[in-house]
DNA sequence: GTCTATATACCGATAGAC
DNA sequence: GTCTATCGGTATATAGAC
């Protein structure tokens, strides 16, 4: 018995962090125990504690590798050519599709959202966001020169991830249809209205 | 001792629950303890399994409590007289004001949209927003009659809470600042993003 | 209706053998 | 590096006196 079940320390940590980011972003940290991570690596407690020293560690650990993981897809999302439209048009499909591809990220941003302290909230601002905020903000500005570019940043992310945040609510609110949760459909709305305004979606 | 703290059994669980709803909203269904209520309210947690049979029992309650109460002040958000422009500002307007006002609503609709089971969210939909959100989608049907009414009033509810949602994230975000957390910024911006699109937002 | 006391289970974290 | 065993604390919930 007690056979090493991983091949060094790293891949230990790995495959914990990968089995706790599901289940942080469906519980919360409070809803989880160290036991039920154990469980599902199939390691003994005292094993989990021989690789992270407290439960807060392996939380922030595997938050942190989660937005890793994220933000190095975000940095691909904005398009380098054609008009201002047609980027923004790019990016909203591309960012729309990315934070539907899997939820993990995005609970686990409501959840900072919610939950997170200043130090978490500054790191994942700086960590995951910042450059590619930035990015968008500037297209923002091309667009309309005169428009506060961080509210207009924010409205954009704002429109795709309300959509998906309330995808299990929308069932239950008149003339929700399962088609509304496509991430085409989404995308597509978002973009007319930013473009044209309530109006152009028509 | 054991002198009664309370006129009746309703004030208790009014007390009680009223008591919940700003811990249960802070640290959710888990983050709190049943001997946190009752030190709270200043009674032993026998008291406390008096009055609720089980801590889901007082969840729901409070929940219910907490919706049941912005439903009524949801009700009479929309305007009824002027152009559909300017119902639809008026209606921004006390919107952004009334999810402001008190954050407890807001985060606690947040935390269902995350954890609640489909009993829950049938019910917060059904008996908090239906309505209303009924006569939004109408008001969008005005603006924009071939629109998708069910998209335009998520995006338009949407707008709103997310700038609400990422307060605490803004100022590491570029550009941030204080001012922007202010409802009448926030409803105004979303007024002119709606109307004209990103371009009249100059 | 309110209490003290407690049953029972689970929590985070650790000791010490191998 | 992994285990069994357990510590000390807290969780939900209940029993029974007043």
């Amino acid at each position: 018995m007690a056979r090493a079940k991983f091949l060094n320390s790293t891949d230990a940590v790995n495959t914990i962090i990968n089995e706790a980011i599901p289940r942080f972003a469906k519980a919360g940290f409070s809803g989880v125990s160290m036991r039920d991570i154990a469980k599902a690596v199939d390691i003994s407690t005292a094993t989990l504690y021989h690789h992270f020293p407290d439960k807060q560690t392996l939380y922030l650990r595997s938050m942190a590798q989660a937005f890793a993981d994220k933000a190095e897809g975000i940095s691909t999302v904005l398009a380098e050519k054609g008009t201002p439209q047609q980027r923004l048009t790019k990016f909203i499909a591309r960012f729309t599709k990315l934070m539907s591809q899997d939820s993990h990220f995005r609970i686990l941003l409501q959840r900072e959202l919610l939950d997170g302290d200043e130090t978490r909230l500054r790191l994942l601002a700086e960590q995951v966001f910042q450059s590619q905020f930035a990015n968008v903000a500037e297209l923002a500005k091309e667009l309309a020169p005169n428009c506060d570019a961080h509210l207009m940043a924010i409205s954009i992310a704002g429109l795709v991830l309300f959509h998906l945040e309330t995808t299990p609510l929308r069932q239950f609110l008149p003339g929700g249809h399962a088609e509304h949760n496509d991430p085409d459909v989404i995308a597509q709305h978002v973009t007319m209205l930013l473009l044209k305004g309530i109006k152009g979606c028509g």
